[in-house]
DNA sequence: TTTCCATGCGCATAAAAATGCAAGCCCTCG
DNA sequence: CGAGGGCTTGCATTTTTATGCGCATGGAAA
């Protein structure tokens, strides 16, 4: 599968490396590190893959901060306790994945799958995720609604 | 010193404090919030109050220093835990398989979670074979791709 | 008290980073 | 096979940050 549509990947790779092994000042300097390196860059596109990777200016320096920036938005402990129900998003077309606090994906899928509804077609549970899988989008849109709608409340309560 | 003139400290205190509770995304806004909070400043003073409190700016909101030195894990452990992976296939057009030794796949799962890449909606490990879920066709390429290397790249090492 | 030095700050401006827009590409669907 | 749509990137510009310089204040030294 190694189209040309890459170079993207490789950049970022590239980037990331040269974050954690050089004293970065400035997205101009990243453009000149990176055309050293070989790739054919503005700064235009370095402001933007530094912002998708999540890097950041410290003391003048960039550093990535990847971990940081998945850390940061969520308010924490907001949920938690109150449903187990950590995260709903939708995979593709037909899919949802279903977060969970460790070692109770399974409880909750079963309770899920005990709920009869007719739009979920079965569930895969892991550790702290599970999967649902829908029908189609209609069906998914739904469950993923309802499902919301559930852990809004179970929070709420 | 405690000098008089210290509104210096009273205004990083409460500069430190939006920075906990407010969304800000520019030194503009703090200069506004800092002036309806009484304070007499000019974003020059904003600036270097936050070059010294360490505050960072990350997808354009700025996160105290603080909470920073708490979110630091290093996504070396991706690095490491790529090393593994045996094998990474599509299924179907949201989802990968990826195969590991027996008894480690949660192990890497955790790891590319944790990596907070924006294509991976989530994970699902068994004992030696993980699934991870994306949004589509475009984004289950570029983990696949992404993921490949990385592997390439740590077995290298 | 007067003088001198250190510090904090604002102004104006330089420097750096973000972004609207349009072009180029590739993929998918009909 | 052609049309349409989605992505990525560069360019030009705007927006946001950083900072050189000079004034003012407050304390220390003489």
């Amino acid at each position: 599968m190694p189209s040309k549509t890459e170079s993207w990947q490789q950049r970022r790779a590239a980037l990331e490396d040269l974050l954690r092994h050089e004293e970065v000042r400035s997205q101009a300097e990243l453009v000149e590190l990176l055309t050293a390196r070989g790739f054919s860059v503005t700064q235009s596109s370095v402001s933007r893959d530094l912002q998708e990777i999540g890097a950041v200016r410290v003391d003048g320096r960039y550093v990535s901060g990847a971990a940081l920036a998945s850390a940061a938005p969520p308010p924490a402990e907001l949920e938690e306790a109150a449903a187990f129900v950590k995260s709903v998003a939708a995979a593709g077309p037909n899919l949802l994945v279903v977060k969970t606090p460790p070692g109770i994906a399974a409880l909750v899928a079963i309770a899920l799958d005990r709920a009869g509804w007719p739009e979920v077609v079965g569930t895969v549970a892991g550790d702290d995720t599970f999967l649902v899988a829908t029908a189609g989008r209609r069906p998914q849109a739904r469950v993923e609604a309802r499902l919301a709608a559930l852990v809004k409340e179970a929070v709420h309560a």
